[in-house]
DNA sequence: CTGAAAGCGCTAACAG
DNA sequence: CTGTTAGCGCTTTCAG
């Protein structure tokens, strides 16, 4: 900047006007500067102007990372949310710093936040550390997590609406004759355990029994399925239906399915959630509950900013929509 | 920090000595100001550091994005390759500033370099704009490129072996008594240039033709795999075993074999790239050439930070393996 | 061992 | 319209 000034014969407080776009400085002052800055590729330092004026543009996006399967970093549906996070920043001007952190320590995803890195932390999935985050929040770290909005619960989520997600899952196989509907998802997930309330209330409202036997604490990780669907089988329950809690979960659960021989939909319906773009080019292609993830994106970066400008956290919770294919026909 | 230095009775020197663990301040002052710091929660500013400091621990990870197809963040072998990247990152204690660009603006990922905010930039792909990547090179942006090695190139890449991983995949075929196999890539991107130039050598030192119809300009989208289905079919040629350039590409093929009826790997034996996690976890299980995404990241990193300490830029190979499974036998 | 002072690259009053 | 001056939060000579 000092090097333009000097060959503009100018104070370096006139560049950073002209560069600034500031109307207090002279039109052909300023097209030669901006002349010069171009043919010197010159680019303001954005640390300095940061320091300055003790602003800051960039958002940490922090994914937990379960310890020991170093790989929480698994699921399709979560590369697409750190997409549409990016397209939403990029759209705000802001930058994105991406980091893991073990899922037992989320605290720590406030690090870039306390060393002035970023003005605010995005949580992917809140991983039952309720407590953590509560902390956060309460120590004024501004922060949203995508996830399930819980009682007594002081920091922000944006998450989709899991309670009729699972109701509409539910409600669309019975709707297709099928009573015996297995539920795989781990319940102690806030998330999962919304929408088990979500099929538990459309079994009621069709007169159907909730059968415990049913629900699997199936996991998130690409084995889930077949482990859900091997655990089913030795608990020697009959069932027509699975309704998976995330779609790697319905398309493992369909692939286990046919290994064991049974047909999916004749024998088996499946419903898979999230609505990942996989899903429709499955074999076959997969019935699921659509998760706004463009949407998201965007909600969880204004509750963000709109924290950091001092208005109340206030949660968020997008509409799911029922994604009829063949895999539940 | 002025605030520890007057309730610790000292100077801002003294503060910034004793927490950057200098030993020229005595022990005593020092665990006090540790203790200060620790109960008011202080943590350094990273940006007044950095600029004071002109170093910077953050690199640029940016992910080409078609325009169009608003999406190369497809692919679960990007997510993988991102997460990898994070961990070599961090194990270096460098943070990872992610951003998406127009793949037909690569030169547009040089701006968090050249505005400072990081020490340079990692490109995860090269999409074809070989040109423009040895522009930035030219213009001396600490630059690493994952993707294929080629001629005449400013640029350093990390990438795997295609040539060989390409052969190993077409022996493996050919030795399991395949003799028509179809090659579902688009050659005008170089690293799948290089696996069909694998192939091609494969074939030839078996004594089997190269047929141009059987090699389909087939994308990485998730729709690939179906279009070359049907592209094979409308070209009307046979073929008994399927190379795809990624295992997304090999996976939906798979799916749309299966709809045509034909089985797999009875009728048609399928091999994928990358070795993503899912492959193995598929049904059936994919056959593929294992890419070595861990070691890539750390290869990625350390060959920037070579570049940033002035060293040559040093393109690396890293090799690649056949991973047999139930699609290819 | 510690403090005073200068300065990283930039911006914003405040005076011209 | 433009320059002077001060200072963002930190580190580091250079003197004690």
């Amino acid at each position: 900047m000092a090097d333009i000034a000097r060959l503009a014969g100018v104070s370096t407080s006139t560049v950073s006007r002209a560069l600034a776009g500031s109307k207090l400085v002279n039109e052909e002052t300023r097209s030669r500067i901006m002349e010069l800055a171009r043919s010197l590729k010159y680019t303001i330092n954005v640390g300095a102007q940061n320091l300055r004026l003790k602003q800051n543009r960039s958002v940490a996006v922090v994914v937990p990372t379960d310890a020991k399967v170093h790989q929480s970093l698994t699921d399709p549906f979560f590369l697409s949310m750190i997409g549409s996070l990016a397209d939403a920043l990029t759209e705000q001007g802001f930058d994105m710093l991406l980091s893991r952190v073990d899922a037992e320590q989320l605290d720590a995803a406030a690090t870039p936040f306390d060393t002035g890195r970023v003005i605010g932390i995005i949580l992917i999935g809140q991983w039952g550390h309720h407590d953590q985050l509560n902390e956060m929040a309460a120590r004024h770290v501004p922060l949203v997590v995508w996830g399930a909005q819980m009682p007594q619960q002081l920091y922000c989520t944006v998450g989709g609406d899991n309670q009729s997600g699972g109701k509409l899952a539910t409600e669309h196989l019975l709707a297709s004759g099928r009573r015996r509907i297995a539920f795989l998802g781990d319940t102690r997930l806030p998330e999962v355990e919304q929408r088990y309330r979500g099929y538990c209330s459309a079994l009621q409202s069709a007169g159907v029994d909730v059968d415990p036997a049913l629900c699997v604490a199936a996991s998130f990780l690409p084995e889930g399925g077949r482990l859900a669907v091997a655990e089913l089988a030795q608990r020697g329950v009959q069932f027509d239906a699975v309704f998976a809690c995330s779609d790697l979960l319905g398309m493992m659960t369909i692939n286990a399915l046919r290994e064991q021989g049974r047909s999916v939909p004749d024998d088996v319906a499946v419903v898979g959630y999230d609505d990942i773009e996989l899903s429709s080019y499955f074999h076959p292609p997969l019935t699921t509950v659509r998760q706004p993830v463009r949407e998201a994106g965007r909600a969880m970066v204004a509750a963000l900013l709109a924290q950091t400008e001092g208005q109340a956290a206030r949660s968020v919770e997008l509409p799911t929509s029922l994604i009829q294919r063949a895999s539940s026909r």
